[in-house]
DNA sequence: GACCTGCTGATTTTT
DNA sequence: TCAGCAGGTC
């Protein structure tokens, strides 16, 4: 009794202690722990404090953190909230919360009930690249040619089916046009062979889960009962997947909190339905909402400029976001000739930061994707900037990696034939596409795995002596390290097992820059996998491939170090950053051509452009460049109408205010200058030249310069396939009427 | 079966 | 521009 009494009264200390950190909205969020609620959280409006104070509001009233379940969108978030909740309720305590990405979450719990679906606790985690490979073989198969449709394109419609939990038998029912009945025939033959694989995709993570729970009535109510609490961040970005699997989870406790932003969701090419949090309060009539509006992070003129951007967009949970942050200066616009003075500017820029005593990481660089990172990284490294590149090639992509992946996965599951087929002859041992196939048709015949086939070489119709030996050698090698890593995991055993696969020696012997490269990405792997062995000496191999195969390079970024961050804006997400500058803001680039064709994509470009604007805490800088290097060539960029769709005046057009004298309407137009000039240009040309090459560069009257990638026809018939990276793709077109000019090489390739 | 070479298509964004 | 791959040669 006095027991009860003296933590009851503990527990009022600590949790005005933590009250008093929040603003009276934060602290009804925090306090509200009875039932559904919804927290509609403005950029930068304290979001993940407020997730972090209510987990340890919870347990400080006794909840049990482990009955807390906290679902985020990256495991760095994850990693945050338990180290920020570390710090305000016991260090054990905190641990015990059960914090994670959707997938990593739903993936432990798969591994503990694995049986419940007939896989085993070691069951593969296939990533996008495993997958494509996995309905390359498929299709390689069926001898279909495939015309238009490339694995990957196949890969995205399953994985966007399977994220609508249309299963294949659905998608086969409502298959119309050949096209699709094809890949109704794949998916289903896709489906087949994961199972055979003993393998999981990212999607089945999620339908899994869901299938789990729907398994049986103890399942689920051991579930059910055991997530008292369920916190979901970033909820703008859920799935139906993920939206059915929560609607289970809470159904017994119905305390569901999601914190999102509508403003910010910009994974709806991912399957996300922004649907979910518009219509959080009609799935939980008696949910509460609280909005979040006081900014902590920008100055005022960013938050307007974020303010007069979003407002274009018609689809919106209302709120104005607010700040009694000072006003700020304004934000800079570079306007530059190409992507190379783009970087050139900023990068100078990035040196009077430096130079008056600016933190590194303190200043981020955004692009719209991946390409567009080389030339800051030319110019940092120049000028001896440290930067780290966030995103991109994610090095546990990087080939040899994925090669030691599939060579390590195989160990702990067998079955896994697509990891066999990567590996098997790599390097050559002499097991080329004719035996492999004699192998996997036995396999097939006997219902047996890719890898026992190996072993029973000797039964194995229409082989040669060679391809028995060296199936047998292979197979003898893989058992002899599965058995030694399952008793005890080390790094000399993986190196061991490495030499002995003659991946090591056929780089050493190749010896060339890229070669060796790969080998120090190589040896950085197997220190990755030493530290992880360090830290968790309890862990098997199985634990090592899921924590990499579910992690993104945003997790293992040390923001703590002096470098300057490069990264995409969907990268950025989450993140804050004191000076921040936004590149390569053109037409085509943001919005990206393809939401030309789409309202919707067109909001979800601004909801990007927007997202990277509200990182920025001090000061922002636009750039946009009036030619861009993309396949090789330079083609004309325009500037982004998004541009004009920010106050003028929260922007200093620096030296080329003047430009804005064009103005030819009441929206503002930056462009011009480049394309008088180009016009100009062109009609001095001759026009004799008409007779066009694959490869040749040429401009249209409407869609600007394209490349030439096909010709056919004759005469009046002929035609051509042009590339242009205004509409993002290929046009074709009548040469007769489409007046197609020749550009002259020496146009777009003299740069630089 | 291994190796070489010339062609082609890719550039969103990622768990 | 460039990596990955199909197709041909040894």
């Amino acid at each position: 009794m006095t027991l009860k009494l003296i933590k009851k009264e503990d527990t009022k200390v600590l949790n005005a202690h933590i009250l008093s950190n929040l603003n009276p909205r934060q602290q009804e969020a925090v306090q509200y722990t009875a039932g559904p609620l919804l927290i509609v959280a403005g950029a930068g409006s304290g979001k993940t404090r407020v997730l972090t104070y209510r987990i340890a509001y919870l347990i400080n009233l006794g909840v049990k953190p482990e009955r807390i379940l906290a679902l985020t969108f990256t495991n760095k978030a994850a990693e945050e909230m338990k180290s920020r909740i570390a710090t305000l309720v016991d260090k054990y305590q905190a641990m015990k919360v059960w914090a994670g990405t959707f997938h990593s979450i739903f993936a432990r719990i798969l591994r503990i009930e694995s049986n419940h679906l007939g896989y085993t606790s070691s069951f593969s985690i296939y990533d996008t690249d495993d997958s494509i490979r996995l309905i390359k073989q498929i299709v390689d198969r069926s001898n279909i040619s495939l015309q238009k449709l490339t694995p990957q394109s196949i890969q995205s419609k399953i994985s966007w089916a399977k994220n609508q939990m249309i299963s294949w038998q659905k998608y086969a029912a409502s298959a119309q046009t050949p096209f699709d009945k094809f890949i109704a025939n794949v998916f289903a033959e896709y489906e087949k062979r994961l199972r055979l694989n003993n393998a999981m995709d990212f999607d089945d993570l999620l339908l899994n889960m869901i299938a789990l729970l729907k398994s049986s009535e103890e399942i689920k109510s051991k579930y059910c009962n055991r997530f008292e609490h369920i916190l979901i961040d970033e909820y703008q970005d859920t799935n139906r997947a993920q939206y059915e699997a929560l609607k289970i989870l809470s159904s017994k406790h119905r305390n569901i909190c999601v914190v999102g932003d509508d403003a910010q969701s910009i994974y709806r090419w991912r399957g996300a339905e922004i649907r979910n949090i518009l219509d959080f309060s009609k799935d939980y009539s008696d949910a509460k909402l609280i909005r979040l509006e006081q900014n902590y992070r920008s100055t005022k003129i960013i938050l307007e400029a974020a303010d007069s951007l979003i407002a274009y967009n018609k689809n919106q949970i209302p709120k104005k976001l607010w700040t009694e942050n000072s006003k700020g200066e304004k934000i800079e616009l570079f306007v530059c000739e190409d992507e190379s003075e783009e970087a050139e500017k900023i990068c100078s820029r990035i040196k009077q930061f430096v130079d008056t005593g600016t933190k590194l990481s303190d200043i981020a660089v955004f692009y719209r994707t991946n390409a567009q990172s080389l030339p800051f990284e030319n110019e940092l490294r120049k000028a001896n900037i440290p930067y780290v590149v966030i995103g991109g090639m994610s090095f546990y992509k990087r080939k040899e990696i994925k090669d030691i992946i599939a060579y390590l996965r195989i160990l702990i599951n067998p079955q896994d034939n697509t990891s066999l087929l990567r590996i098997i002859n790599e390097p050559p041992r002499g097991l080329g596409n004719v035996s492999i196939r004699h192998y996997l048709d036995y396999a097939e015949n006997y219902n047996i795995p890719f890898l026992e086939a190996l072993g029973n070489a000797d039964e194995v119709p229409n082989l040669t002596h060679n391809a028995k030996e060296a199936g047998k050698k292979f197979y003898e090698m893989i058992i002899k390290y599965s058995e030694l890593i399952n008793e005890s995991l080390s790094v000399d055993l993986i190196l061991e097992y490495l030499e002995a696969s003659g991946l090591l020696n056929m780089y050493r012997e190749l010896n060339t820059d890229d070669a060796i490269d790969r080998l120090e990405n190589i040896e950085q792997f197997v220190n990755d996998i030493a530290r992880f062995i360090e830290v968790n000496p309890d862990g098997g191999l199985n634990d090592y491939l899921q924590q990499i195969t579910l992690v993104s390079d945003i997790d293992n970024v040390d923001f703590s170090s002096g470098k300057i961050s490069l990264m995409t804006l969907h990268s950025a997400k989450g993140l804050e950053y004191p000076i921040v500058f936004i590149s390569g803001i053109e037409e085509g680039l943001l919005p990206f051509s393809r939401a030309n064709q789409n309202p919707d994509e067109e909001e979800e470009e601004r909801r990007l452009f927007y997202v990277g604007i509200t990182r920025a805490q001090k000061k922002l800088f636009f750039s946009y460049a009036k030619e861009r290097m993309r396949f090789g060539s330079y083609y004309s960029q325009n500037p982004s109408r998004f541009l004009s769709e920010i106050k003028k005046e929260l922007i200093d057009f620096g030296e080329f205010m003047n430009v804005t004298n064009v103005r030819k309407s009441n929206q503002l137009q930056i462009n011009s200058y480049s394309q008088l000039a180009d016009a100009d240009y062109y009609s001095q040309l001759p026009q004799t030249e008409m007779t066009f090459r694959v490869g040749d560069v040429v401009k249209h009257s409407y869609f600007g310069k394209g490349k030439i990638t096909g010709l056919a026809g004759e005469g009046d018939n002929r035609r051509a396939v042009v590339y242009f990276p205004s509409v993002g793709g290929k046009k074709h077109l009548m040469l007769k009427y489409a007046n197609l000019e020749k550009v002259p090489p020496e146009r777009n390739n003299n740069y630089g």
